[in-house]
DNA sequence: TCGAAAAACTTACGTTGTTAGTTTTGGAGA
DNA sequence: TCTCCAAAACTAACAACGTAAGTTTTTCGA
């Protein structure tokens, strides 16, 4: 064959690119997320890719829909709010930690599959089922939403370069916040010391919060 | 003068390219920052940037500079450790709102500036003066980043593009939530309604936080 | 059976970041 | 004061990117 036409099979469909754009940006980072580079990947030619999507942009909504089906809400079903919550919040970060990179393009995107949807009205629906207003319960929400994001966004210990006891000089209060937590042992799923910083902060604030709510709850009882 | 060479006074400098391209950033969405975009505002051709900056990432770096040179610790000085870091989170949040676009690209490079680091400094000073263990100190700050740049990062609110009510066949808890929300008149600072949330839950999530932090601080005492 | 639409292709255009080499000027050292 | 090198603007041009246009082959519904 020369001139090739139509396959006899269908080469591509707009899951598998997005799938495979996904699989090119964990593997080699946002920047090496190409047209040309996904077709590569699926033994095609760049051009071909826009019969299933209408641009980038379109890629782009389709990889946020592939992600945000990751997303599991069930353990909001459970009697007790503190621990759904915990569970779901962990689940979310867990599903956006996995596609780390491309977060900040995926986080600016309207929420539209069942499965994200599906998760905001369960948390809101914990929380007015366990007595909390309606105008408070969607600023929790979005308030756990913000701390799942920025925990995934940023990491608190990669913005510091120099070794934590590098900065005793000038910040002492802060290098010695650091070098206790470069000292702290593995617990469960985090790893030790300043690699595990960061999950460790996302739990300390999950549970700060929690218990910040849980007085809360008390009160309106 | 026809082959223009080196000018009377120089037309450019790393921290006016920077300045320059936050402007665009802000006026024109990221997107629109490009080098001869930047060139061009400055009266000058697009190369001429490599005299200053060796690379747009470069260029980024500089940016990023200068916008954490906004940044105001003062706040955390007061001996009240709730207001203080209230104040704090809450000037650190305007800073970084106020260069939204580019928040994704900023959040994810070193922190090197005085300013920055001395904000660091001075809200892991706070936690430990008020009897955190330095540990602990080190997870709640990263939990306090969390929520600030969560909540810059993605706009709870600007997610769900159908109107409240939309939701209440499919989504009966989102809806009565979003509609509660939508509901809530002005305060203070923060517009009313649905365009007031993600303000509202910021609030709402660091008064949270802070109540639980409240109750680990008394125990401690 | 036939024709339109689908799904691959090739080619090519404008933009982007960036390099190379040119020209003019500023300023330090003889 | 003169000289000369480095600084700072320029022009020209490249590769890579997103994408449009038009071509070819195949599938599938009327």
């Amino acid at each position: 064959m020369h001139g090739m036409g139509r396959p006899t099979n269908p080469l591509l469909s707009r899951d598998a690119i997005a799938a495979t754009a996904l699989d090119i940006s964990a593997e080699e980072g946002p920047d090496a997320l190409t047209m040309r580079a996904i077709a590569a990947r699926m033994g095609v030619r760049g051009p071909s890719l826009y019969n299933h999507v209408s641009s980038k942009d379109d890629l782009l909504d389709a990889m946020t829909a592939l992600i945000s089906k990751e997303l599991d809400s069930s353990a909001l079903a459970t009697a007790d709010w503190r621990a759904g919550i915990t569970a779901y919040a962990r689940s979310y970060r867990r599903v956006f930690l996995r596609h780390h990179g491309i977060l900040p393009i995926v986080a600016r995107r309207p929420v539209q599959t069942a499965e994200a949807l599906g998760g905001y009205d369960a948390i809101s629906a914990a929380l007015l089922r366990h007595g909390l207003p309606p105008a408070e319960a969607a600023e929790t929400a979005a308030a756990i939403d913000y701390l799942v994001l920025g925990s995934v966004l940023e990491t608190y210990t990669a913005g510091f370069i120099r070794a934590p006891r590098d900065y005793r000089p000038e910040y002492p209060a802060l290098a010695e916040t650091l070098e206790a937590a470069d000292a702290v042992p593995a617990a469960g799923p985090a790893p030790a010391g300043l690699a595990g910083l960061d999950e460790r902060g996302f739990e300390r604030g999950l549970a700060l919060l929690l218990d910040g709510l849980g007085v809360r709850l008390d009160r309106l009882r």
